[in-house]
DNA sequence: TGTACATCAGTGAACGCGCGTTCACTGATGTAC
DNA sequence: TGTACATCAGTGAACGCGCGTTCACTGATGTAC
């Protein structure tokens, strides 16, 4: 392999993070080998170790980069009530719900998450404080704190909603479920 | 081996998908392998093969069982809005979030359902939907079928917020969440 | 300007291990005579 | 009543394969002289 100028270790590194963070949201983080994590970055699986510690690392690295990437989505919606409840809208949607791999990497892991490494834990406990806070100050503007809790309830009921209807093998119950879920969202926060 | 009574096999088969539902809800199904799963049944890994068709086929028996199980929880509770939110303070506790093996096998799997075979969300689909009649029964008792979408995505509030609850690696605000996703549930019960 | 060498990102084979699954076998019992 | 045999739930070794991880090696480039 040729020598290479000072940021293409970094390049790659961020381009295996970012594939992993899709086939993670996938196939699960059991599901996702070290070999089939590197072959999407166009690697081989040697050269993994030499960007990560361990599998246990890269994952809670891609959990933390999914985090910090939903966070700029968030963040791009208009500011105040009328910017979450697009927000809500777009989660809450079928095109959501079909598209796991570019989609939310809470509704894609959570339940295998809370079965993760305390590094794992920590880096989505971090990366979703940091995002939750957006939508904590459209919540409210003048004492965003105080929505906090508020915030990440609300998001974690839309979790479980999105899991509901991937998990459901009715199509037409399922569609009801989304759409029902905008409502109770809606109707939470007031 | 001994020659058993018609009923032994049965029971050994009873056995196996009730210790099943304790260690997939602990480990995951992708971390829970068929060697394990009988040893917890107290058998060798050979006899699997008398009992299920596949590892897959355990997984759709065990979570049909788990949610047969669920049902008859849910339908001890008194009927009506009191029962109904006793049951919501009940799941969203912290006690059913140390108690993973115990618990409801939708808050430790259902990212991992959603990513099963169509038998497995059939099952799940299946079980769900009878379990949530109940619940539907006590939101409107003159119409439940009106009442079921309803049921479906509150109980998958209940999901999501367990999970952000098992999740987050900071103690207070796993115990916060857990308290006010019951004020949100309630709320949404009105 | 031309040659020898150091660098180092990435390769690919190998490690021991557990996976899901198959299968020849065991051995305690019930049944037939 | 005593013996030979059929039954069949369960054992445990083995199949090929993929797991996470290690490591000796490659080879294109930049640097030194």
């Amino acid at each position: 392999m040729a020598r290479y100028a000072k940021e293409h270790k970094d390049e790659t590194r961020r381009r295996i993070i970012e594939s992993a963070g899709r086939r993670l949201k996938r196939d699960g983080i059991d599901g996702s080998g070290v070999a089939t994590l590197m072959k999407d970055a166009g690697l081989t699986n040697g050269a993994f170790y030499a960007h990560f510690a361990s599998k246990d690392d890269l994952v809670a690295t891609a959990v933390a980069d999914q985090l910090r990437q939903q966070r700029t989505s968030v963040g791009a919606a208009a500011p105040g009530r009328s910017g979450l409840e697009q927000f809500v809208r777009e989660y809450l949607s079928i095109e959501h719900r079909e598209s796991r791999e570019e989609g939310c990497p809470s509704a894609a892991l959570l339940d295998e998450i809370g079965r993760s490494t305390d590094a794992t834990k920590q880096a989505f406990t971090d990366g979703l404080l940091a995002a939750i806070d957006d939508m904590a100050a459209s919540l409210a503007p003048d004492d965003p704190q105080s929505a906090q809790v508020k915030a990440l309830t609300v998001f974690g009921m839309m979790v479980g909603t999105m899991q509901l209807s991937r998990a459901f093998a009715d199509r037409r119950l399922a569609d009801a479920i989304v759409e029902q879920g905008v409502q109770n969202t809606l109707a939470l926060l007031g």
